[in-house]
This record gives structure tokens, C-alpha cells and sequence, in this order.
DNA sequence: GGCTTGTTTCTAAAGAATTAGATATCCGCC
DNA sequence: GGCGGATATCTAATTCTTTAGAAACAAGCC
């Protein structure tokens, strides 16, 4: 009768995954820094209570280093991008992973030379998928 | 010094959106119905919270019609994906729409007439950016 | 030992999302 | 005009997410 926990890493959760994705393990004080170099200034606290958190969650391991504690990750970032975006074509666009890269090219993102990478790629999944 | 409110619809808005986009405008109770439908079975009254919610957050407009409402919606589809997508490239892929692309392109996702339709589609892209 | 500095733990506040009951209102019908 | 059924409004409870202060604790230094 109350709102539900999100199967993803939240907002939060996922910025500090990016820094130990980036390197790890790190310190507390590293990780905080990290976060404010990229726009999320929190308080020390703050960041200790979610690192402790994201241990609960298993998105973290921590162990004991001198004064403090050293955190790494214990997930993939390929896993967790793989279901965000599993997700996200299941939701939004009712389970067709087609339609979402027809919208994506739709869209100005996408320089030359990745197209021509992208079609490299879809050509040879199409030779795997013939076997 | 609390969590901000989500940019994009929530789980429950997108579902409403989903039935609203298929046909519109529907009554309190035409939603409620399809929802139940496809598996989320809520109170009549907390269809009209959420509704009242979402005329709030724009992403609905009602009208009165004899004893009750009708509601449907004044966002698209596209434009709601697009803007949930474009989140998603910025916040899980750093900004490259190519690295998501092939990210399910390596899943099991995609149907070979489907990857061709893909192809053709970007060959297309290619040519229109030469210009 | 006691002080300083940096760290963690404890606690709790506040907003957001979701849920829905109790109550009020509206409308057609007898 | 009043009753019954459907509807909407008001209110509030619950849980999650995010925030961080106050207090406790550890370690090195004088």
C-alpha cells in the first residue's frame, strides 16, 4: 500500500556506481569528491549512509581499511545497463527493441562513422543468426 | 533536502498514459478496467488520485461528461520516449546512443527482418547526412 | 592521558509515489 | 422530493529516496 522500491540503482545509487565503475576500490572521501567534481556535492554523512545502503542492496562490498572503509562494486556495469534498458523496452516500448533504435536514429545523435560501425555490427549478427 | 520529484512519468503514470494513447478520451472507469486488465488492479478512487495527479503534472487534461470525467492526454508518445531514451543515453551510456544500440544489439532481442529493417534505415540516415 | 582530526553510527526529517477509506456530491428514477 | 448507485473530493497512511546533524569512536601527536 505504498510505493515500491525500485528494482534499479536509484539516481544517487547510480552516480556512485559510475565512480567505483571508473576505479575501485575507493575510500569514502574519494568517492564524495569524485561525485562533487561531477555536480553532486553531498555531505559527508550523506554519502556514507547511501554507500551503506547500496551494501545492503548488494550493489557494494566495504571492508575495513585503516580509519575507515574501502568500497567497491560487486555488479557489472554491462549487467545493470542490460536490464535499465531490458526494462525500459519492456515499459515504454512495449517489448520492441526495434522500435527503440528506430527512435534513437530518428534523433540527431548518432556522428557517421558510428552508423557505419552499427550497420558492420547488425551485418554480422545477421550472419551469426543465419547459422 | 529530500528526494525530487521524477522528471519523467512514474511506473503508475506511464501505464495510464499506455491505455490513453491506445484510445481517448476514457472515463475514470473505462481506465480503470484497462489497467486492471493488463494486471494492475487499483481502487476506483486511486485511479482518480492519480489522475487528478497527472492533470496537475500536464500530462492529462479532463473534461466534465454527465455524472463523471473523461481524461486523455496532451503528451505523445514519441515525445515521452524520446525524452525517457534520451535520459537513459545521457545518465546509463555517458551520452552514446551508439554503445546503447549495441548493447542490445548483443542481447537476443531482435528478429533477422528486424535487423534488416535496421539496416535499410540507417543506410538511409547515412545518405540524408552526407547531403 | 587528553586534544585534534577524520571517520562512522544513530537518528530523523522531508518530499515523492502509491494506496485507498470515509465522506460528499450528482443524477436518474419512483 | 427522496432513494440508490455511481462518481468525485478530502484526507491520511505507508514506504522509498535523499538529506544530513549530533554523537560516538579511532588514531596519531604533544
Amino acid at each position: 500500500m505504498a510505493r515500491p522500491a525500485s528494482v534499479h540503482p536509484t539516481e544517487f545509487e547510480l552516480e556512485v556506481l559510475k565512480v567505483l565503475w571508473e576505479s575501485s576500490p575507493l575510500t569514502v572521501r574519494e568517492i564524495r569528491d569524485a561525485m562533487a567534481e561531477s555536480g553532486r556535492d553531498s555531505a559527508h554523512t550523506t554519502v556514507i549512509t547511501m554507500l551503506n545502503i547500496m551494501v545492503q542492496k548488494k550493489y557494494l562490498k566495504k571492508k575495513k581499511q585503516g580509519k575507515g572503509y574501502l568500497f567497491w562494486p560487486v555488479v557489472t556495469e554491462e549487467r545493470i545497463s542490460s536490464k535499465m534498458l531490458g526494462d525500459m523496452v519492456a515499459r515504454v516500448f512495449s517489448g520492441s527493441a526495434k522500435s527503440l533504435i528506430l527512435n534513437l536514429l530518428d534523433g540527431e545523435n548518432i556522428h557517421d562513422d558510428e552508423l557505419k560501425e552499427l550497420r558492420k555490427r547488425i551485418n554480422q549478427k545477421m550472419k551469426e543468426q543465419k547459422k
